[in-house]
DNA sequence: CAATGAGTTCAATTTAGATTGAACTTTTCT
DNA sequence: AGAAAAGTTCAATCTAAATTGAACTCATTG
């Protein structure tokens, strides 16, 4: 049964690729491949799940970009599996509140690199505590200790940044 | 006056490389490039301002990196001019405060992505308004309504951050 | 005013990381 | 069991963005 209405086997119209390039702009700024942009929109935009091979074909890119790309917004919580799917494959469907996209955008991609910058600021601010100068030591002791206070503020900050978001 | 012990003027030793390797890491979280994170960070290290020919001395970078670098570093606020250099060249010294920081960070690169955003949002809702099958005008005037409120709220949570980490 | 030095610009090059696609594993169906 | 279809993996390829460096402008100095 061909569909000439409802564009979901189709190719994108005009609206909805001005729709997927906001999207795309929007992970570039937080660093995200343009894939990950794609696919997410593209389910945002969909009235119903859609299977990793309608990604291929409405995309036009490769199943090893989908497949990752589906890969990363899973772990993320930004897209979750459909459930209750007709034929055997896997659905997928966005997640459209905020409050859970930023959740998951914190815990997978700021706590991380927060959690290893912390630990690596202590080990040298280890080191320049036994430095010999004791001009140097001095000098760079403070500027570790404020490093570790830029952390410590940051990691503050995020459980209120969750709460202001959710709704 | 060679002098042996301040480091100033010679290679990176190991402790100065990985401040310098955190500071890398933690620009590219941000989506800025890797030159970016290596000027900050010697600047944030060294006891005394820095001429744009330190910086391509000691980082090994050219001339044309340190400039375009210097020139985003100075446009978000994370450097200034230092006052009475004695030569006729320009002094660079870091802004340390993480508030000066974020707020240039919040006004430079995030602002302007949520102005746009807001803007070609509040287009494609007029187009989705327009659309002719009632189903998919709903559907997508829907998904562009809470594109907006995600990009409202999103702009309400900046100054709350910003006040947040001002220590 | 020529020469020197500081800093900028941008086309050409390099590089990091995203994407591809062929080979593979797993699952389902006859 | 064998075939077919869904999904994964990862080395090879491609591409977008960062970096380079040569040519330039502008300011200073003997």
């Amino acid at each position: 049964m061909p569909d000439l209405l409802n564009g979901d086997q189709h190719e994108l119209d005009l609206l909805e690729r001005q729709v997927l390039a906001v999207f795309v702009d929007g992970v570039r700024v937080l660093g995200l491949p343009r894939s990950i942009g794609e696919i997410y929109g593209l389910l945002f935009i969909s009235p119903s799940a859609l299977a990793l091979d309608d990604l291929v074909q409405r995309l036009r890119i490769s199943k090893g970009s989908a497949s990752q790309g589906l890969r990363m917004l899973k772990n993320l919580g930004a897209v979750r599996e459909a459930n209750g799917g007709e034929d055997r494959r896997t659905y997928y469907e966005p997640a459209i509140e905020l409050k859970r996209l930023v959740g998951g955008f914190i815990r997978e991609q700021i706590r991380p690199h927060l959690d290893s910058g912390k630990t690596k600021i202590d080990l040298l601010a280890e080191s320049a505590r036994s430095l010999q100068d004791p001009v140097r030591r001095q000098f760079l002791s403070d500027r570790m200790e404020r490093l570790d206070t830029w952390m410590t503020s940051s990691a503050k900050v995020l459980p209120f940044l969750q709460k202001l978001l959710g709704q």
